[in-house]
DNA sequence: GCATGTGAATGGATTCACAGCT
DNA sequence: AGCTGTGAATCCATTCACATGC
């Protein structure tokens, strides 16, 4: 098995320092990475690793793990390497996923109801707990796994009860900053969105974007350029 | 309205060099941002912009902007700026989307039929010819916009007939391996992987991977910050 | 001896600032 | 005057290499 690692992986057009720490949104990245090899190597019952190990199997640097982890405390021993099941504990703690964030899905369309029933938005740390629409043939239904399309004027209302904490975007651009302002207004501090605009900061909130077109783009762009060159 | 830009997107860990020119994937991901702009300007009829104008509205630097359309040509007029609807279409050009891609959606579950409809996949140089699962029961069936699902013993056929350029693969991932073996064994020589795990390089191919749960993450370490922080 | 943690060195990307053209 | 295109300067991330500790 091998894991998503650094390398290949989506592209960053922001080099924005974390807002508090010094911490830059590709360390966290990486954490996110570093979490998924722990969790593979802790299934294999693998008890202790050196950067250098995990470096080697999946193809990552290992000064980069150990800086990269460095910025959160020490975790290591030297002349051994890394507990495993212990580095892993930190890791999740360290990501805030060691606690359930529960999440609400705006937009009911195709997009929506698959991420809505997307696995890995529905395990280790995270929960989908509905999806909004202002469709009134879209409420009432449900996805596929079961969760259930909730109306738009009941938005509030669901993210105080349920205490979400992550928005996710996936109306089309026109409706997208209509969202994001009842999301921030509603108390949500965290924001993923996919909609293909770019949505107007607050202060304390977060938002990140993805633009699945994008990366089109740039394979279509390697490929111009493969055929060209020959 | 306000584009997606530079500031908060994709979290991108590769600082790889594009392939052939020096062309990074922080520039060619840039071009597509401008590719976006540049289409609403055209929209609201202007002619005519300065880098500076571009960066003000939509929050980039002028600077950078000049700097990664310098690498592809000389396209502005000193004193004056850039032609909106020309420098437009060499963008389209230089991503190469001025001809469409033909894409192959391997995997029809929620993610792979979501993307098939999805509007910035079929559309502006993009088009969606068929999914493809291994599951009897999908075969036959297609998606809501009528994307034909296809048996995976079809798949080469498929590719070779319909001039696919790029593969997406939206299966689990155990089977992301095999998939990506058997487009590029069929000739694909891009793929966009949306199963987290790490797809074996081989030379002559490309392959863009987005790792949906890392930007769940990302927030979730934002929001564990900014409680701890106060 | 072996592996971490880290200051120093390297390598890129972004930004500055201005020469040169319209 | 105004704006592009670009060398120089700055900033940031990655990598190297070693002192420190097990």
């Amino acid at each position: 098995m091998r894991l998503a690692c650094c390398c290949s992986s989506q592209v960053d057009m922001s080099r924005v320092p974390n807002d508090r720490d010094g911490i830059s949104e590709l360390t966290t990245g990486r954490l996110s990475v570093y979490l998924r090899c722990l969790t593979f190597l802790e299934s294999q019952g693998q008890k202790t690793v050196s950067s250098h190990e995990m470096a080697e199997r999946f193809h990552l640097n290992s000064a980069q793990i150990r800086k990269d982890l460095a910025c959160f405390g020490e975790f290591g021993t030297r002349g051994v390497g890394y507990d495993v099941t212990r580095l892993k504990k930190s890791l999740v703690e360290t990501l805030g996923i060691d606690r359930t964030r529960n999440i609400l899905v705006v937009g009911a369309g195709n997009l929506g109801m698959a991420l809505a029933d997307y696995t890995g938005f529905n395990s280790n740390g995270f929960h989908i707990v509905a999806l909004i629409d202002n469709d009134p043939g879209k409420v009432g239904r449900t996805s596929r796994a079961g969760i259930p399309v909730l109306s738009w004027d009941r938005m509030s209302e669901v993210i105080r009860k349920n205490h979400v904490d992550i928005g996710i975007i996936a109306v089309p651009p026109d409706g997208a900053q209509t969202v994001c302002d009842a999301l921030a207004d509603a108390g949500v501090q965290a924001i993923l969105n996919f909609a293909p605009v770019q949505v107007k900061l607050r202060s304390g909130l977060k938002v990140k974007s993805v633009d699945l077109r994008i990366n089109l783009e740039s394979l279509s762009f390697h490929l111009k350029n493969a055929e060209d060159g020959g």
